[in-house]
DNA sequence: ACACATGTCGTAAGCGATTTCATCCTGCCG
DNA sequence: CGGCAGGATGAAATCGCTTACGACATGTGT
């Protein structure tokens, strides 16, 4: 470019540090050369830098003039922001990161999208990390986000490792806990109780007349969530001194329908006498039950009364349409976006009251055969 | 940290710009001073900056003890790097974007939910955006992403606007379109053949014997792939001579189970004989349509056979199980994720071959009433 | 013993924005 | 007409990390 500095030492095998004048090394350079800056949009423009920023990002302090020359430059150049750069300079990323179990459930991949459309609103990015119930997952997810410079994390149950919690307070990231209330942490929650709703649903197969209980969950490590609802019936059976048989609890090792319709065969199977409600701790599970039940030729709800938990979209249509808990997520969505945008725009952190879960009455549920 | 530097003007209230010796001005700090840098611990490591990245990032040119000294201290100010002054000093971000439809797909979901733990594995992050069928939102979404610095961004389906391709052309931002072939756009290309998987279905109810068709597809604007299913289909079915009626040809608003539904009462409440199969262009679709024939008491297969779209999970589980075609979601994110390491780090972009998409035969489908 | 690889490490120049100060211009008031 | 509050701009310092180069210490071949 600039052909006269004759100054300059060519040959890397020159004198390394004698005296003469400035010795003024010049370096290769790194980056990819064709890219757009913001400094070429201020050289077409024909001002600083500085300028270029100001019309972008605080419009109302440049004259008009100014601006319309840069939105041009901009236009003309077809310049797009460095993030990273942007970021750097000016302490902010407007990035969010959500750590979930799984997007394979219905209910938070609704989450997630609801959460994402109305972050990305107000422009901001959202990341996603699934990480099942593991801790490692949760831990390594959730450093990779703090290091991406996230404003924000979102994070579903209070079981997280410690470790994370510690990080994020040392480093001072703002978060909130879904599908929770705050039991034990104390943190922000934006959620329902789980532990509650259990105990609703499991009282109205109670006022049913039923006293005999079987019921199917997923593996629970890691997950408070599915631990509450356990929780909350065994409570709310115990009020009415039942319990359920060791042998009419299953696990289910896969958490979809099959898990379900292996968790009835199981139960079935199993010696005393054959239970007449199930309470499933998720629709899946659910669904999977009143699948193999039909497929025994095991009439629901004359004979076996079945609930779940979540009301997935499937749920209402099943045959027989499916008694459940209802699990807000879209509103969940909306309400964690809503939050975090208070946070970081306008810094409040109060995370709003707990949301309901309502009890959905329908048909897979009836008093039990020897009581018609 | 040295006291004997006396030399700077710590009074800010000093003479301005005096001659005096250099003016050396100094500026307030806008980081925040609590957090911890690089500096520190090759302060604490005590050794230079350039060692401690290298330590971290290029173990194999440290001498053992040099690393050592530095872990030890990251360890102890539990330093954790600094994403977006990394990128921007590196050029490298290690983030992905992928820009969905949406979430409340299954199979979209699942992809996403593959993708993640893949790239993650390989400690790269994920952006997501649900951009529905929306020109505005993809543009909008995708420009964000590539501001932020994505090294990669997947696309669903080939319709995306072209100022989305150009600016990822002009940006040389490597990306890759998934659930389509190249068909139009001669991009890298991820997926199955829609078309051909509609025209393979349908050619099985025409085998069956079927003559009297009907549809149900959702909005298609900016959506190729259902466009190709509907045009599979309609081509398969003119090979025998066969058209469907603009009145068994139904659109439904919905694109879920309720759509199906509606869709389905729509088809028999329109005039002209009842069509004896009906093809949908997605599961959900489908397994609404099957939920309202049995509640109007229409049999299938007998009276009406059904296809769907998608094999989602609930599909082998419908009464009767649906006859549909499976897309192999978990595999696309597998092959999606293997791709884009090829790309980012072995510099090899060469798509893998398609996937298949295989006709799953259940029990939603038989021949026609007249033909028993 | 000398020239030349080789292996380690430190110095300091970027990366591409934002933002603090200082400077320059006007307009207004006494 | 001098002084001054304000409004627009620009120059330059950062932001926290990577990395090109140079310096130095050893090792090797002849």
């Amino acid at each position: 470019m600039s052909p006269a500095k004759s100054a300059r030492t060519p040959q890397p095998t020159a004198a390394p540090p004698p005296a003469g004048g400035a010795p003024e090394r010049r370096r290769a350079r790194r980056t990819n050369p064709t890219a757009v800056k913001l400094d070429d949009v201020a050289r077409v423009a024909g001002v600083s830098t500085a300028s270029v920023s100001r019309a972008l990002n605080t419009p109302e302090l440049v004259s008009p003039a100014l601006r319309e020359r840069v939105v041009k430059a901009v236009r003309e150049l077809n310049w797009v922001p460095n993030g990273p750069a942007k970021a750097l300079a000016s302490l902010r990323t407007r990035t969010v990161g959500a750590l979930i179990p799984t997007l394979g459930h219905q209910n938070f991949a609704l989450l997630v999208d609801t959460l994402q459309r109305e972050l990305g609103k107000a422009r901001y990015t959202l990341f996603i990390g699934c990480v099942d119930n593991s801790a490692e997952l949760r831990i390594q997810q959730g450093f990779k986000m703090v290091e991406q410079g996230v404003e924000f994390l979102v994070l579903v149950g209070e079981a997280q490792p410690q470790e994370l919690y510690d990080m994020l307070d040392s480093r001072n990231v703002a978060h909130v806990i879904t599908y929770a209330t705050s039991r034990k942490t104390g943190r922000p929650c934006i959620g329902f109780d789980n532990y509650d709703a259990a105990f609703r649903i499991t009282g109205h197969l109670l006022e049913l007349g039923h006293t005999n209980f079987a019921m199917i969950a997923p593996p629970d490590q890691m997950n408070d969530r599915i631990q509450q609802r356990i929780a909350g019936a065994r409570d709310r059976l115990a009020q009415a001194g039942i319990a359920i048989r060791p042998q009419h609890f299953t696990r289910a090792d896969s958490r979809a329908i099959e898990g379900g319709r292996m968790g009835l065969r199981a139960i079935l199977a199993a010696p005393g006498s054959r239970p007449t409600a199930l309470i499933c701790a998720n629709d899946y599970l659910a669904s999977g039950a009143l699948i193999e039940a039909r497929a025994l030729g095991i009439s629901v709800p004359d004979e076996l009364s079945v609930v779940g938990f979540d009301d997935t979209e499937m749920s209402a249509h099943l045959d027989p349409p499916l008694t459940t808990i209802r699990v807000p997520s879209r509103e969940l969505g909306e309400e964690i976006a809503r939050h975090i945008l208070r946070v970081l725009e306008e810094g409040v952190n109060k995370p709003p009251p707990l949301l309901e879960a309502k009890l959905v009455m329908r048909a897979s549920t009836a008093p039990p055969p020897t009581q018609r």
